[in-house]
RNA sequence: GCGCCCGUAGCUCAAUUGGAUAGAGCACUCGCCUUCUAAGCGAGCGGUUGCAGGUUCGAACCCUGCCGGGCGCGCCA
């Protein structure tokens, strides 16, 4: 609709242009916009205030001209000049109700477009480390980039989704002491356990597993494994030093056993990870390994990629990046002194394995606190000759819970911090997924873990299914009482549904398609919510003043008609934000 | 100190990315069940968009400076 009037503008354009009134060499993008007081029309156009200048008239005037050069439509019933300049469009009724047969055709493939293998895009996120659960957290950073993942995918975007797996570096050898030490007290012995593990009860239960698996084949006596070990901090040592050394004599005293416990506790966890997300709706096609990127030899080769155009150099045995002449605030080492690549090494990797894959576009999610990274990962991304503009990192900040009205406090090192698991468990997959993303996901927000679990209409997560289920009772009642409803016959006779609120619900529906896609291509799945939930509104307005089993056959079929299609579309975009369409409440 | 993000109704948040009179929900006040689910609907109340300038036909949005809040500034991950 709007590219029709765009057309129709077009060619009032090029009339005045050939008449003299507007410059020949000026070539305005034409915008039609929705209007957001119906009183304005259905569409509307600011052309005349943007021509007034070159035309040196006043936009009135213009929008007068460039009105009355309008081809005729038989969609606009009437233009008018309004405002400072704006023409209003007024489609004619047949034009918008035209959208209830087209929602009806294509069912859950409405306001979806079809995929164009082509246009492959990436989308990574939650990765967290694999040391322990998932908490609250992560949970939106999943909600948001499965939502955006699925969105992009119904815009008909080729998308793939991918968990970076930190299976490497150090916290990961915490990881692995961690469980260790609790194996060895799960064999009998009594020791003190550091201050910098892993306090969590869930390492216990992987060190129960590994026992049961491997026997007492791991165990080493208390005085092997502490002899010479630095004080922890509460026997006034440095807890950092304290466990690096106790990461170390794990790895002396059990060799090749070693990795039997490391792989123990990564695997036990991200077995938990998996499938924590994939209860929450959230499937991967790609987990991807850190550690890989050393073995395959990517790491090598992007540091080699950058020696050779000359963007790393030494200085005191270290090996730099040097970022400053990408906007960094200071070069980043890639390679200790010790030959040990960073993390950051891995990154540069990572990214350029990401576009050697053939990505043209790759979406890292991240916690909003990383974002100091992005300056330097677009900087090695540009020095690895690719444009930084295919990378987009939209940053997801915290969400705050809050219970009877308390701020619920969490914090890891005490062990307090909600998992995911916990608010799937206490709220539902449904109310989480949509909380999550309701909110713009570089706001801070609020999660009221009460409004989410209450079935009120409070809850908008309530308040949209519960729209759906009506439809649903509808059609139940319907049948019971001995009615029919001919789709055809109600398609016929639209034009019956001539009131307020039966006009504003089909304009509403009209919106659909063209509010996914923008929801997909900004990365904003709460726009998509936001839609739900006033379409939502809309449906029970006209359900409240409107009874559609009623015996004038024909306005019975028009309206159970217009009811099944915003049944449709509720559906369709609840099923994009990863939430269910229940047929009854 | 430097850098990034944010500041909108009493509260939680929107605002089609520069458009018309800044909108919803909650809270508060008042109405609506003999009707397909009241898990609902309607009406009212509520604003100097943190402050001050600037850019233009037009600013919550863009620019500058303040004020206030969050985060980041390791060879950690």
């Amino acid at each position: 609709m709007k590219q029709q009037i765009a057309q129709l503008l077009e060619s009032a354009l090029q009339t005045l242009k050939e008449q003299e009134v507007i410059p020949a060499d000026i070539a305005p993008s034409i915008q039609v916009e929705n209007t957001r007081d119906k009183a304005h029309g259905d569409f509307a156009t600011n052309l005349a205030m943007m021509l007034a200048k070159p035309a040196k008239t006043n936009p009135r005037a213009l929008a007068q001209q460039l009105c009355d050069a309008l081809p005729e439509s038989n969609v606009i019933d009437k233009t008018e000049i309004a405002g400072p300049g704006f023409i209003n469009f007024f489609v004619n009724d047949s034009a918008i109700y035209s959208v209830i047969g087209d929602v009806l055709e294509a069912g859950h493939e409405f306001g979806r477009q079809r995929v164009d293998t082509a246009n492959r895009v990436q989308v990574e996120f939650v990765s967290a480390n694999p040391t322990g659960p998932l908490h609250v957290g992560h949970g939106r950073g999943a909600a948001y980039g499965a939502t955006v993942a699925d969105l992009l995918q119904a815009a008909g975007v080729n998308v793939e989704r991918e968990y970076y797996v930190n299976d490497a570096g150090r916290q990961m050898n915490i990881l692995a002491v961690s469980v260790w030490l609790r194996y060895l007290e799960n064999q009998g012995a009594t020791l003190v356990f550091p201050a910098n593990g892993y306090q969590g009860e869930y390492i216990k239960d992987i060190a129960a597993d590994l026992a049961s698996r491997c026997g007492d084949s791991l165990v080493r006596t208390i005085d092997e494994v502490f002899a010479d070990i630095p004080a922890d901090e509460p026997a006034g040592g440095d807890k950092e030093l304290h466990i690096d050394a106790l990461i170390e004599r794990a790895q002396t005293l059990l060799v090749d056993d070693y990795m039997q416990v490391f792989n123990a506790g990564l695997e036990s966890i991200l077995a938990d990870i998996r499938e924590d997300l994939g209860e929450f709706g959230v499937e991967y096609q790609c987990w991807f390994s850190e550690r890989s990127l050393t073995s395959s030899g990517d790491v090598d080769q992007a540091l080699e990629r950058l020696q050779q155009s000359g963007h790393l150099y030494e200085k005191e045995g270290n090996l730099w990046f040097r970022s400053t002449d990408y906007g960094d605030d200071k070069d980043r080492v890639v390679r200790r002194a010790n030959g040990q690549t960073t993390y950051f090494a891995s990154d540069i990797a990572y990214h350029m394995n990401k576009f050697e894959r053939g990505f043209d576009k790759v979406i890292n999610v991240w916690g909003a606190d990383h974002h100091g990274y992005i300056t330097r990962v677009k900087a090695a991304i540009s020095a690895l000759g690719y444009d930084p503009e295919r990378l987009v990192v939209k940053l997801v900040q915290f969400a705050i819970l809050y219970r009877g009205g308390e701020r619920v406090q969490m914090s890891t090192r005490s062990g307090s911090f909600v998992t995911l698991r916990e608010l799937r468990d206490e709220v539902g997959n449904d109310a989480c997924r949509f909380f999550y993303v309701t909110r713009k996901a570089d706001q801070h927000m609020d999660f009221d873990l009460d409004l989410a679990k209450s079935e009120s209409k409070d809850n908008p997560v309530y308040y949209i299914q519960y729209a759906h289920a009506r439809v649903c009772s509808v059609l139940r009642k319907l049948e019971s009482e001995g009615m029919s409803w001919d789709e055809a016959a109600g398609l016929a006779a639209l034009e019956r549904l001539d009131t307020e609120a039966e006009r504003d619900l089909v304009t509403a529906l009209g919106k659909y398609p063209e509010t996914l896609q923008n929801s997909a291509h900004n990365f904003e799945p709460h726009v998509l919510a936001n839609y739900l939930r006033d379409l939502a509104s809309d449906f029970h307005t006209y359900y409240n003043g409107h009874k559609v089993l009623i015996d004038d056959a024909q306005l019975r079929n028009a309206r159970i008609t217009l009811s099944v299609a915003v049944r449709q579309v509720l559906a369709n975009g609840l099923q994009l934000l990863g939430v269910s369409a229940p047929e009854q409440m």
